[in-house]
RNA sequence: GGGUGUGUAGCUCAGCUGGUUAGAGCGCUACGUUCACAUCGUAGAGGUCACAAGUUCAAGUCUUGUCACACCUACCA
């Protein structure tokens, strides 16, 4: 496919046009393909962070997503091999509350499928959610997800992201389920993962289990009740401060601090609690401090995570009573481990609390309290710090339940010393992967009570009683995956012995999002041809801090245990987008600017040129500004092309290099090679903040001083080194823009007349072809600057006087260094061009300092316009 | 409580391993230009480089301390 019909730059510039045209052409000749013939030295390989496809893309993603793309373009032009997967990752809860409001369905399990069922879009429906079966529900999620993940194709398109679509996964697809069940398999086999009933964090809103990476603090207001204990066979009495008082039901024991001389007396004494009467003892114990509260708490299972590790070294049975709905449990006094010196008493009590969520069994229990005298002064507000599931609205119970769960504890270890063989950019992030794994203090539980995930590739034998043996596993072997428990038996069993005596059942969990996503190396690797030399670590993940705990952690945790090896040499950490006021910028504001509209307003490449401006790691205040920066050094980028093809006319010979001869060209070009040289310097070290900064720069010098200077010669007729200089200055400034404002640099470099039928691209150009600079350039750049820092002076003092720029000049005296000066004598023509100065007008003087001075300007002169009027 | 980062012109930010009178863009004021330029140029106003002490011939840049903000983490009866 041609690039475009008619040759050349269109009078107006028109960034949309470009944009589709070189998607297009893009796309028909797959320039961001990936090689797989090329060894993996050649290769720079990339673990993209696949966006969660919950919506629409924040201008966030587009910021931190640019970046790596100006990455993977300087890659590219080096000549390597570039692996740029994009995935959506599309399974998990995420997805899963979209479409319930989307569609306004809920999924219910009991309820068998109905192949009718087609999910509509509702909008602001008040009527309940209509209940569909899982199967029904997980088809409306791959219908949305679908529908979704076609409009941030067309957004990363439109930006110019160059990754190779054919590499495209899905955390959801057949694929992913594959590798990730696999991963699974793998695990259970090495003994890391494991099923076990224990206290886990639980949130009662989506009724699943929760991992610790998941959770959050909220400052929450709670109160103090000061509740009195009595103690059993004596007349004493102490005062217990808690939060939860709806947990006396479950407490276990009283404890105070070994050393608390309050309350060493009553170490070894039974205490009585009151409303239910349950006689608990009272023992010393480390965790409990002397100044919080009375110094004396209560542990019941479960206020929180220091109750877990008390109750798991105490040996005592656990007394729950919140269910997984978050509502108290019914519960009969006197069976069980529901032990009281008062049955009747107890009873009538618990009754009044019996199917309460968890917050109003709080107030009704203080109630009783204070009816019965037992609470002491009224309750005293505090705000305190709660955790919650950081998706969730209502505090996180532990409650004890059967879990799958991955190993992390015993290999915190081998994590750190993975995370310091992994260079982090910047350095500074790795303070937060270091923390987090010395802070870790439980293992990593991946099931979750959800429905669209990846399912758990696991089958349970039951008995002949038709009980479930949670003992008796029964798995896949690998080559069934990826297999759904829930819709296919295991081999040896037919359909029809599920959840039969002496048959099987599946295991009804799905995996924690993360538990795929820490697998996208695998998966990005899964997508690539075959042939492909690819094999961790890859060269670089870039990913926001806000997922260092989760998706970074896990990434490293798996790769460690399945290939032993870090995931990938360097992670790329970048910043957010901030709101202008600094706050991190959020939907439920209603301030958000959709990519598209900032596409549409500022082009595509003013938008990079924003995004490319910011360092790693650095959070951004979200500015429009920069991208009219960004829009205003891509006119001129059109304008000073359209300007040189003009000057350059027909001569469409590429093979310029031989052309240059004039000193000021070579000494120009000196300045352009310094540039390249820095500029490479800067992308070495990821810094494409600064090579952008150092291009730029250059780029207006090169408009502002050299295309003025030179203009006069290049249209004269000894104007082959001025024309072959121009168009080699032309064609490095498009390739070293070419990462940062693919679109501009791509129609500026099919448009030029001396452009080979070998050109196929701007994006497949060698920055080492930049190397004839260094052929080509002079050793310094002494002329240029020089004539630049006269003209300058020339141009200032024709401001001053209010005259033309083409007001000619008289007579002035330049003083400067010796070398300077013999330099710019054998060599002032051009100087003399772009000042309009007279014939012998220049007196030169040696001088430890560049110096213009007693510029006389003809007076007589008259613009010619001015002549008119 | 522990830790990390940030604090430079009205705004958004550069300033790499310490080196001459501290920079850019935008904004503001004044003037000019309309030449490839949905422009551009020149000049001006505007900074005790958060504060304090120290090291050094020399500190925005290094050290220590203080303050403010942001974030990470822990605790959370």
């Amino acid at each position: 496919m041609s690039y475009k019909e008619e040759p050349g730059l269109d009078k107006q510039f028109n960034a949309e046009e470009i944009e589709k045209r070189c998607d297009a052409y893009w796309s028909a000749n797959e320039i961001y393909k990936y090689d797989a013939t090329q060894s993996r030295d050649n290769s720079f390989v990339i673990d993209t962070p696949p966006p969660t496809a919950s919506g629409s893309l924040h201008i966030g993603h587009i910021f931190s997503y640019t970046q790596t793309d100006i990455i993977a373009r300087y890659q590219r032009m080096q000549g390597k091999s570039v692996f740029y997967p994009i995935g959506w990752d599309d399974n998990g809860l995420p997805t899963e509350r979209r479409v319930q409001n989307y569609y306004n369905i809920a999924c219910n399990p009991k309820i068998p499928y109905d192949q009718t069922f087609k999910p509509v879009h509702i909008d602001n429906d008040k009527n309940e959610r209509r209940e569909i079966s899982r199967k029904n529900f997980i088809e409306a999620c791959e219908t949305l997800i679908a529908e979704d993940e076609k409009i941030f194709e067309n957004v990363f398109r439109r930006i110019g992201h160059s990754y190779d679509w054919n590499l495209t996964y899905s955390t959801i697809s057949p694929t992913s389920i594959k590798i990730s069940q696999a991963s699974f398999l793998d695990l259970y086999q090495k003994g890391k993962v494991v099923a076990v009933e224990a206290p886990i964090m639980w949130d009662v809103t989506f009724k699943s289990a929760v991992s610790q990476a998941e959770v959050e603090d909220k400052e929450m207001e709670g109160f103090f009740h000061d509740i009195r204990f009595s103690v059993k066979d004596s007349n004493e009495t102490f005062i217990i401060a808690t939060t939860r008082p709806e947990l006396l039901a479950s407490c276990l024991a009283i404890v105070a601090h070994p050393d608390d001389e309050r309350y060493k007396h009553l170490f070894g004494k039974t205490a009585i609690v009151p409303l239910f009467d349950i006689p608990v003892p009272i023992v010393p114990s480390e965790h409990a401090e002397k100044d919080k509260g009375t110094g004396i708490m209560m542990v019941c299972t479960f206020g929180d995570a220091a109750d877990v590790t008390w109750w798991k070294k105490s040996g005592l049975p656990i007394k729950q009573i919140i269910g997984l709905d978050g509502k108290i449990m019914n519960i009969t006094y006197g069976e069980g481990v529901f032990n009281t010196l008062n049955k009747e008493e107890a009873q009538k009590n618990f009754n009044q609390i019996i199917g309460l969520p968890a917050h109003i069994a709080k107030k009704k229990v203080a109630e009783m309290l204070k009816e019965q005298g037992f609470l002491i002064g009224e309750p005293k507000k505090i705000v305190h710090p709660v955790k919650f599931y950081e998706k969730g609205n209502l505090p996180l119970e532990f409650v004890s339940s059967r879990q799958w769960f991955v190993k992390l504890m015993d290999m915190k270890d081998e994590m750190l010393s993975a995370g310091r063989k992994i260079k982090w950019l910047p350095s500074y992030m790795q303070h937060r992967y270091e923390t987090w794994t010395e802070g870790l203090n439980q293992d990593w539980c991946i099931s979750r009570q959800r429905y669209f995930g990846v399912p758990f590739p696991v089958w349970y034998k039951v008995d002949a009683n038709g009980n479930i043996d949670y003992s008796q596993v029964i798995l896949p072997s690998k080559d069934r995956l990826p297999i759904d428990p829930m819709a296919d038996a295991p081999n040896g069993y037919t359909e029809a012995q599920r959840n039969q005596p002496n048959g099987f059942v599946g295991d009804p969990d799905v995996m924690d999002t993360w538990a795929t996503s820490s697998l996208t190396p695998q998966i990005a690797m899964a997508m690539a041809p075959k042939g492909s030399n690819l094999s961790l670590p890859f060269d670089i993940r870039p990913q926001a801090h806000d997922i260092i705990r989760t998706w970074a952690f896990y990434t490293i945790a798996k790769s460690l245990m399945h290939e032993n090896t870090i995931p990938w040499h360097k992670t790329l950490i970048s910043g957010f987008i901030l709101d202008p006021d600094r706050k991190k910028m959020s939907k439920s504001k209603g301030n958000v600017v959709t990519p598209m509209n900032l596409i549409e307003a500022h082009s595509a490449d003013a938008v990079r040129y924003w995004a490319a401006k910011a360092k790693l790691g650095v959070d951004t205040a979200f500015d429009e500004k920069m991208m009219q920066q960004g829009r205003k050094l891509i006119v001129k980028i059109y304008n000073a092309s359209k300007f040189v093809f003009m000057i350059v006319g027909n001569s469409a010979s590429a093979d310029y290099a031989q052309n240059i001869s004039a000193a000021l060209d070579k000494s120009w070009l000196k300045k352009l090679a310094d540039t390249v040289n820095s500029a490479r310097r800067s992308f070495e070290n990821y810094d494409y903040a600064l090579a952008l900064d150092s291009i730029e720069t250059r780029f207006w010098d090169f408009c502002d001083n050299y295309v003025e200077i030179v203009k006069k010669r290049a249209y004269s007729e000894d104007n082959a080194s001025a024309i072959a200089t121009l168009k080699l200055s032309l064609d490095t400034f498009v390739k070293l823009f070419a990462p940062f404002c693919p679109f501009i640099t791509e129609e500026v470099y099919q448009a030029r007349p001396w452009k080979q039928p070998s050109d196929i691209s701007v994006h497949k150009e060698l920055w080492t072809s930049l190397d004839i600079l260094q052929t080509v350039s002079a050793k310094d750049s002494l002329l240029y600057d020089t004539i630049s820092a006269v003209s300058a002076e020339i141009r200032k003092q024709k401001t001053f006087e209010n005259k033309s720029q083409k007001n000619p000049v008289l007579s002035l005296v330049v003083k400067a260094g010796e070398q300077a000066i013999s330099c710019l004598k054998a060599n002032d023509s051009d100087l003399i061009n772009v000042g309009n100065i007279a014939d012998h007008g220049i007196t030169y003087q040696v001088a430890p300092e560049l110096c213009v001075e007693k510029i006389m300007l003809d007076q007589n002169f008259v613009p010619e316009k001015k002549k008119v009027g």
